[in-house]
This record gives C-alpha cells, structure tokens and sequence, in this order.
DNA sequence: CCCTGTGAATATTTTCACAGCT
DNA sequence: AGCTGTGAAAATATTCACAGGG
C-alpha cells in the first residue's frame, strides 16, 4: 500500500517529531519537519495526507496526534519479539542497543553456533544452539530475526529462520541472501553504509 | 554525477560479482546480476554502461574487469582512514567487524567521553578522550568520522569532527544531525531498519 | 543466436501552485 | 495571514524493445 520511501520518510518524521515533543512543542508544520531534512514542505504534507489525521490549515498537525497516527499506521503501537542469531561482538551490541527496547523490539531468544557460548545469560535470556533452531522459534511467538553471523553461514541459518516460519529478517551479513518472494529482508550491511561515503570522497577529492 | 540509487546498486553489484568470482565464474551476464537482486537486466545494463569497460554482446562481462572499474568509479580502489567516536558496545563491534578492514576502511583513532576509557588499547590504538578529537584529528589523515555515541552526545561530537575538518560522517545514533550542506550524512539507524520491517509486519496481519 | 547498449515509452516520485479552511 | 491538501506539471527512474556486434 505505502511504498517505501513513504515508509521510511514517515519513520523519521515520527523521530523529527517525537525530538520536537521534547523541545516542548505542541505543534508542527509541514515546512519545521521539512527543514529539518532538507526536503520540500510539499513532499512532507503528501506523505501525511496517507494519515488518518488531517492538519489544520494555518497552524499545522498536533504534534501528539500525529506521532500517534503514525505509530499506528507503521505497525509502531505495539510490540514485536525477535530472535537474535549469533551472540558474537555485533550481536552483543544489537543486543545491548537500548533503541530497539525503546522502540517496541524485544529480544526473545538468543542463537549461536559456538559450544562456547550455549547456556550463557544476557539479561536472563540464555543463548541456545543454533541446531534447534527450527524448534525452538516454533514454541515462542518471535516475529523477526536479525542475523548476525559471518556471511558464510548467514544463508544456512537463513534458510532454518525461514522453515521455522519467520518472515521478516534484518540481515547484518554483508552478503544477499536467497529467499522466496514473501520473505521480507532488509540489508544492515555496515560496510556498505562506508562504502557510499567513499563515492563523495573520491568525487570531492576529484574536484 | 551518479545519483544515489545507482550508486547502491553498483555497490551491491560489486559484491555479486565477486561471489560469482569465489564460485569459479569468469564471466557475468546483466541477467545473471539482475536476477540476485530481482531486477531488471535492463537496469543493470544502463547502471553498468557508467563504467568505462563495454561488455561483450552475446557474453556479458569479464568479472574482474568488472569489479575493478566499479572499485575505481566508487573510490573503493584505495583506503579511508577511520576515526570511531564511542567506545561503547556498539563502537567495539564496529571496531573488530572484519567488514571494514577487508573493504579499505581503516581506523586510526578511537575516541571516547568515558575517562575509565581512556587510554585503553584496541589492537594497539589508545583511546583518548574527546576533548581533544579536533586537534587531535587535525594531526592525522582521517577521512571518515563514525558516530557511535548516544543520542545526547551526537550532535555535540558531531559539531567537532566537523570543526577539525571531517566532511563524511556515518552515524549510528538514532537522531537528526545538524550540519551545512558540504558535509555528507549517512545515517545508520539500527531501530530504524527494524521500524521498516514493522510496516510489512504489520501489513500482513491485517490481510 | 545471445547479449549489450540505448533511444523511446512508461511509470513513479517530487515539486509547483493555488483554492480553501481556520 | 498562514498553512493544509491536492490537481496538474515537472523531474526522475525504470522498463521496453530492438538494432547491432561477437
């Protein structure tokens, strides 16, 4: 229905917005979150009009209202349970990211490969091996899983996530992973991220 | 001179290629590229007329040509010098992510509030504190700032880095940063990418 | 015959610009 | 007066489709 760049426009508007919320404001125009991101006020009443809310002409949208419309309409009033797959350095950061709880993610279940780490605790959650994976997602309600292995063995564990019913992935290997159409993945790849930086970088340098 | 959405997609081309690569191929067609990424080989086609190499009708592309010319127009044919701004859990798995080191990206300097921090060693860079990131900055060659701070604290180091001279920032803080238009942004927000995967989420219960 | 490179067509996204509400 | 909501225009991105080369 939305599509994706509306999606995550939206998101970061419910940011800009919630920032703004604290500052102490109760209204927003379109033209404040605007700024803010450098895009045109035209572009941010568009994506709002998809809201239930309407704005009022001359003075802009409650501030409240609309984080709360948004929130809704994103999936963002509830909470969703998450399985972390791979308790190495990164996963212990996603882990321990006070963002995700903030923001509605809890983390159910922890998975790792290492005989090492089975039957460690993070916060009572005890890491349990890999192998029965498939299983064990089936006994809990788990709604994502973020993956957090080396590229080498991030589509095995991808495939087992699947089987085991899991539908959306966010996916921190730095490799694509083969699934079918109704699978959801979304690509974390933190080199990646670098690797644009580096496009300006040479074009400035160029220049 | 490239928009971003190609310059994405060269990257992930990139990285195709050079699986195909492991896997023992010489050569790579449009569609063989197109179809990892479910696009078109059409998109993939003009993506890749940008790059100074042709490829041969009725074969494709030589894969090592191919990966070379992307790493030269991306600026990915020589290496960055990183400073990592928290020392936190997030900034140490970025620090040890072998992702970067393999791709060219270097840290030279780690920077960190925590005066208990201070003067720890990671792989033998000493951690110094943040208050003197600007000059000490201004006496190496860094090229790439990564944020990896709480929100409280991002815009305030941000502002630094910018001061001593650092135009490319990737920040993992979940907040808008501030900064003049000659300086680029990459933002990497974790919760962000889980926020997205909730639309979809969602959208499917309700259907 | 198969695949590239690319004009032309199509689809999508963004911006303009203004009527209309508060 | 100031800002919203949105048709219509403009800009941008993607796909089609085919001539031409190996």
């Amino acid at each position: 229905m939305l599509n994706k760049f509306i999606v995550e426009r939206l998101i970061l508007y419910n940011r800009i917005c919630k920032d703004f919320s604290k500052a102490g404001k109760k209204w927003v125009t379109s033209r404040d979150i605007a700024e803010v991101l450098s895009k045109t006020s035209a572009q941010v009443r568009r994506d709002l009009s998809k809201l239930g809310k309407k704005g009022k002409p001359g003075v802009g949208y409650k501030i409240d209202e609309l984080v709360m419309e948004i929130n809704k309409l994103l999936g963002l009033d509830r909470h969703w349970n998450i399985v972390l797959v791979g308790a190495g350095n990164l996963g212990r950061a996603l882990f321990f990211y006070p963002g995700f709880k903030r923001e509605g993610f809890n983390f159910k279940m922890i998975v790792d490969s290492n005989p090492d780490k089975i039957g460690e605790k993070w916060k009572g959650i005890e890491i349990t091996p890999v192998a029965n994976l498939v299983q064990d997602i089936n006994k809990k309600d788990i709604d994502i899983a973020i993956i957090a292995v080396p590229s080498a063995s991030a589509q095995e564990v991808c495939d087992k996530v699947v089987r085991a019913g899991i539908r959306e992935i966010l996916n921190f290997a730095p490799c694509n992973l083969n699934v079918s159409d109704d699978v959801e993945i979304r690509y974390a790849d933190l080199a990646l991220e670098l690797q644009n930086l580096s496009y300006t970088l040479k074009s400035r340098k160029n220049r």
